[in-house]
RNA sequence: GGCCCGGUGGCUCAGCUGGUUAGAGCGCCGCCCUGUCACGGCGGAGGUCGUCGGUUCGAACCCGAUCCGGGUCGCCA
C-alpha cells in the first residue's frame, strides 16, 4: 500500500554521505535494491542515482509496525527512511563506497510497491537487448546506464562552458525545415496547411549555421538533435545529437586549435586523461595508404604495403587483371604471429573480404619451421615471393595476406582485416584514446550510380587553392578544406571551410551536376544571403552519442541514449511509429497506398 | 535489400545422431533465522521450446515460410 511522503524531505542521497556524518539524523529516499531478512533484524541495500546505502532494521530498536513493514520489503519498492548514520558493527562491504557504514533506520514509509521486475535491476546486465528497450525505464535505473548519463550531461556541460568561455554563442535553428536533394533521406513533416508540402527534420543545421555567419555571429555553438533515415547500425541512430559549431574569419587551422583545446580540456575534466597537444594530423591520402581507412585506429600498427611495383611484371593473372584497372593496385598487410592459423580460419578470411567487396584474398604463410605456404605462389618466381615477403617484413609465424583489385575495394578490405586482426589479436584497449585529425579530403567522389561525380562532404565545401586549376581537367584530384576527427578508429567529429566566393560556388553546383536553376531553386537563401556579404568562415560538428560512447567505454551508442530506437527505427517501448487516425491523414492530405496498407497489416499479424 | 548470429520457465543458459517424463543457476512464493551484504536452511510453483506449415512411427532438434532482436555490407552529401 502506497504512504504519502507528506512532513519527510529527503536530506540527500544515498552516496553521498560520508563518514564525517555518522551520529547525524537522514532521510533517504529510494528504491530497495535488495532486502536481506535475518529474522529479528532486517538489511536493506537502498539504491538511488548515487548509489547505494544500507539500512538496518532492528526489532529490538524499532517499533512493530516497522519491523512488520521492513520485513515486507521486496525488490524495487521506494521508500522513505528516518536513520541515524552509523560505522557498522558488523564487516565492512568494500565493494561499496559506503561499506563502512549504515543507517540504523527508526522509520519507515513506502511510498511505492513493485512488482517483480521482468529482469534484475543490476550491473552489467546480461539481459538481452530486446528486453532492456521494452522495459527501458527499468533498464534506465541500473548503475552503468546512470553512469553513462551522468557522464553525457557532464559533458554537454563542459561543452557548454569550454565554448561560451572562447566566445561561442549557442543559437537554436530549427526542427521544421526544408528536405534537401543531397545526402541522407529526410525524415518528412506533412503541412496541414500547405497540403502535399512537407517540411524536413534536419540531418544537420549546415546552412543555418552558415547563415548565422552572414549574420555576424562570428562563433555559433549548438547541441543540435538530427535526423537521418537510414538503416540503423551499432554507432547509427536514426535521430541523433551533434556538437555543432560555426566560426567566422577563419581557416583550418583555426577550427583546429579550438577544437583541440576542447578535446584537451574535455578529456581532463571529465576523465582524468590528458591528451597531449597538437594532436597528430594525417592527409586523407596517408591514411589510406597506410591503414586503408580514411578513419585510421592509430592504437596499433599493421600498416598496409604497396606492393604493385613488386608484382608488375609477374604472370598472375589476378595481380595483372588488377593492376591493368584504373586506380588499381596489389597491398598486402602482415598479421604478425598468424601464420599458424588453421586453413579453414583463413577460408573464412577469405570469404570476409569478399564480403568487402573483394574478388578474393591471396596470402603468404610463413611456417615457424621455415615452410611456406601460399595460395599463388606457384604462378609467381622465387625472386618475387622473397620480396614480397620482404616488403612485408615477413618472419617465420607471420600471414602475409593481399588483395589486388583498384585502391578503393584494396583499402576496405585490408582496413577491414587490419581491425578485425586487431580485435582478434587483443590490440585495442578501450581505456587508450588515440585521437588523429585527418585533412586533405577528396572534394569529390565519383558515382558510378549517379554517373557524376557528388561531393564527398557536401556542396559548400572550400576546395584546396592549389589544387583548383584542376576542376576541369581532372576534379577527382582536387582536394578539399575538410578535416575529420578520429578516435580510436571513430569518426567522431568532422568539418570545413566552406566556399564563401560566389564563382567557386557556382564553379561546384556546375561539376556537381546542377543547373544553375536547381540549385537556385535548392539554395536560393543561402545564395542570395551570399550577396549581401558574407565572411569567410568554417566549421565542424561532433557525434556526441559517438564521443560519449567512446568516453564511456560503452560498445554501441544505445548504451548512451536515454530511449534508443532499434535496427528497423522503430521504439520497442513506445511501439512508434505507428498509423494514426483517418481523421488525421484527411486533415493533411493524405492517401495511404494499398502496398504500404499490406505492409503494415503484415507487420502487425 | 543481401549475408551472418540468436529466440527454450521472469532472467541467463544447457539440451548429443530426431527417441518417450525438457534440465541447471539466479529470481519468484511459503516457512524458519538478530550482523547479513552472491546471506543461509527447508519446502514449492512456474515451460504450447518465437509463430505457421512440412518431413517422420516420433520434432526443441531436420526442411520451408514468417515474426522478433543483434552484427555487418549496401546506404549514411
Amino acid at each position: 500500500m502506497a504512504e504519502s511522503m507528506k512532513g519527510m524531505k529527503r536530506t540527500c542521497r544515498c552516496a553521498e554521505i560520508t563518514e564525517d556524518w555518522i551520529g547525524k539524523e537522514v532521510t533517504l529516499m529510494g528504491w530497495v535494491q535488495k532486502s536481506r531478512n535475518k529474522g529479528g533484524i532486517v538489511f536493506v541495500d537502498l539504491r538511488d542515482r548515487s548509489g547505494i546505502m544500507q539500512l538496518i532494521f532492528d526489532s529490538s530498536v524499532v517499533d512493530a509496525e516497522c519491523a512488520e513493514k521492513a520485513a515486507g520489503l521486496r525488490s524495487e519498492y521506494v521508500i522513505a527512511v528516518k536513520g541515524t548514520v552509523q560505522k557498522r558493527a558488523g564487516a565492512v562491504n568494500e565493494k561499496l563506497t559506503t561499506g563502512t557504514m549504515e543507517v540504523q533506520a527508526n522509520y519507515l514509509r513506502i511510498l511505492a510497491e513493485a512488482e517483480t521486475p521482468p529482469f534484475p535491476v543490476e550491473e552489467n546486465s546480461k539481459t538481452r537487448d530486446e528486453v532492456r528497450l521494452k522495459y527501458r525505464y527499468l533498464d534506465l535505473r541500473r548503475p552503468d546506464m546512470q553512469r553513462n548519463l551522468i557522464l553525457r550531461s557532464k559533458i554537454a556541460y563542459l561543452t557548454r562552458e569550454f565554448f561560451h568561455k572562447e566566445g561561442f554563442l549557442e543559437i537554436e535553428t530549427p526542427m521544421l525545415g526544408k528536405s534537401t536533394p543531397e545526402g541522407a533521406r529526410d525524415y518528412l513533416v506533412p503541412s496541414r496547411v500547405h497540403p502535399g508540402s512537407f517540411y524536413a527534420l534536419p540531418q544537420s543545421p549546415q546552412l543555418f549555421k552558415q547563415l548565422l555567419m552572414c549574420s555576424g555571429y562570428d562563433r555559433y555553438i549548438q547541441i543540435a538533435r538530427c535526423f537521418r533515415d537510414e538503416d540503423l547500425r551499432a554507432d547509427r541512430q536514426p535521430e541523433f545529437t551533434q556538437i555543432d559549431m560555426e566560426l567566422s574569419f577563419v581557416d583550418v587551422d583555426d577550427v583546429i586549435d579550438v577544437n583541440e583545446r576542447y578535446l584537451q580540456y574535455l578529456f581532463k575534466e571529465a576523465l582524468g586523461v590528458d591528451v597531449k597537444l597538437p594532436i597528430r594530423r594525417m592527409t586523407w591520402q596517408e591514411a589510406m595508404d597506410r591503414f586503408g581507412s580514411d578513419k585510421p585506429d592509430l592504437r596499433f600498427g599493421m600498416e598496409l604495403h604497396d606492393v604493385s611495383d613488386i608484382v608488375r611484371d609477374s604472370e598472375f593473372a589476378v595481380f595483372k587483371k588488377a593492376l591493368e584497372k584504373r586506380d588499381g593496385s596489389v597491398r598486402g598487410i602482415n598479421a604478425k604471429g598468424q601464420g599458424g592459423l588453421a586453413r579453414k580460419k583463413i577460408d573464412k578470411l577469405v570469404e570476409f573480404a569478399k564480403g568487402c567487396g573483394a574478388g578474393g584474398l591471396m596470402y603468404i604463410a610463413l611456417h615457424e619451421d621455415g615452410t611456406v605456404k601460399s595460395s599463388f605462389g606457384k604462378f609467381m618466381t622465387d625472386a618475387e615471393m622473397d620480396a614480397l615477403v620482404k616488403a612485408l617484413d615477413g618472419q617465420p609465424g607471420d600471414l602475409l595476406l593481399f588483395a589486388a583489385d583498384r585502391n578503393k575495394i584494396v583499402w576496405n578490405v585490408l582496413g577491414a582485416l587490419r581491425l578485425q586482426f586487431a580485435e582478434q589479436m587483443g590490440l585495442l584497449d578501450p581505456k587508450e584514446f588515440c585521437f588523429v585529425w585527418i585533412t586533405e579530403f577528396p572534394l569529390l567522389e565519383w558515382s558510378d550510380e549517379e554517373n557524376r561525380y557528388m561531393a564527398m562532404h557536401h556542396p559548400f565545401t572550400m576546395p584546396m587553392e592549389e589544387d583548383w586549376d584542376q576542376i576541369d581537367s581532372d576534379p577527382g584530384s582536387v582536394r578539399a578544406k575538410a578535416y575529420d576527427i578520429v578516435l580510436n578508429g571513430n569518426e567522431i567529429g568532422g568539418g570545413s571551410v566552406r566556399i564563401h566566393q560566389n564563382d567557386i560556388q557556382e564553379k561546384m553546383f556546375e561539376v556537381l551536376g546542377f543547373t544553375k536553376e536547381q540549385a537556385w531553386e535548392q539554395f536560393s537563401f543561402l545564395l542570395t544571403a551570399f550577396k549581401y556579404g558574407v565572411p569567410p568562415h568554417a566549421g565542424l560538428a561532433y557525434g556526441l552519442d559517438r564521443l560519449v560512447m567512446l568516453m564511456a567505454g560503452a560498445d554501441t551508442i544505445r548504451d548512451v541514449i536515454a530511449f534508443p530506437k532499434v535496427k528497423d527505427a522503430s521504439c520497442l517501448m513506445t511501439e512508434a511509429p505507428s498509423p494514426v487516425a483517418q481523421k488525421q491523414l484527411d486533415e493533411l492530405g493524405i492517401e495511404i497506398s494499398e502496398c504500404a496498407e499490406g505492409a503494415q497489416n503484415q507487420g502487425e499479424s
